[in-house]
DNA sequence: TGACAATAGTTGCCCAAGCAAGTATTATCA
DNA sequence: TGATAATACTTGCTTGGGCAACTATTGTCA
């Protein structure tokens, strides 16, 4: 499957055709968005992992957390998608959070197949903080930053995330 | 530990204050450029290891596969400091390499402790095609792009890695 | 109604990363 | 020289993710 092309499989869109900024002979890790956004992301978790380390949170856990504490979910089949996991990574995830007493499971009465997710206290205790470090961590890496560079920042992520996606959903369609 | 104070420790630059563009309680994910990288490197990461995986490369390995076709180390522990990446970690990537036929190990005359990496034929030939993948998406990521945003982008990218880098030192310093 | 499909969750197997403990070898220095 | 430190791995243990096979339950439709 070749990325560099067969992109306009996407019906609501002219897409762009690939950029030519990269060239293989000359390919250098420190000039590449990829490897720096992978190397952001690997410091930002290990200091939002540390800053959670208190609350029993690993880096994770907090995720799945998070999206409890949002009301974004409330099974466990619910919460994998929403955090775009495997099912069954997620029995286990639950089983550790369950284990911290972060967490319950209750079987649903209406669907017996369901497993209702609840906080409990200290699971809500420790998914308040969540929102606080993330908030500290980001506004600390853009330490110099105008308001407007931030925006533009977010414009480029964004553009990129949705070029991604695309690629992504038209290659799954070829695959199946 | 808190990241949002206390980061003059760096002799050489008068940091800046942290931003405060991020406010706990209107905290929400799809603004945020951490969670908006995560995506982005996970779906590039989905893409990479598609279109290695006839190389009989994963996302794992291809890393350290660069490097040594690069020339950038020739030991274990070379390898593993320049991956960033745990030395028992690296034992068993290089197993599962060697496993592969795509490397070998041969035990220093030198210093007997240390082991000597090589790539095999089919290595080298694996190895050869991973920059061109790299760009391949790269490219395909930056569709609609102009040479100016993607400088800005990378610019940006740079100063936040910095900041991040800066951040993660000073709080070693501190834990020490 | 009864066969079939779809869904929810669990478990086993693999790859993978970090940490800690251990061995072998080499370097340092009193 | 000889004790001690440093380095280079290796191995065991835990967390963690993906995939596949499995059970239990519910939905669909002829």
């Amino acid at each position: 499957m070749d990325l560099t092309q067969k992109h306009m499989t996407c019906p609501d869109a002219v897409a762009s055709p690939p950029a030519d900024f990269y060239q293989a002979d000359s390919y250098t890790p420190d000039d590449s968005i990829g490897y720096m956004m992978r190397r952001i992301i690997s410091l930002v978790g290990q200091g939002v992992e540390r800053e959670l380390e208190p609350s029993g949170l690993t880096n994770a856990q907090w995720v799945p957390m998070f999206k409890l504490y949002m009301g974004c979910a409330s099974t466990a089949a619910e919460l994998a998608r929403q955090c775009e996991l495997d099912a069954g990574s997620m029995t286990r995830l639950l089983d550790r959070l369950e284990a911290k007493q972060l967490c319950s499971r209750i079987r649903s009465s209406d669907d017996r197949r369901v497993v209702n997710l609840e906080l409990t206290d200290a699971g809500r205790a420790a998914a308040k903080k969540i929102p606080e470090v993330l908030c500290g961590v980001q506004n600390a890496l853009l330490a110099g930053f105008s308001a407007e560079e931030w925006q533009t920042l977010k414009s480029y992520l964004r553009r990129i995330l949705d070029t991604a996606q695309n690629l992504h959903a038209s290659t799954e369609k070829n695959d199946k």
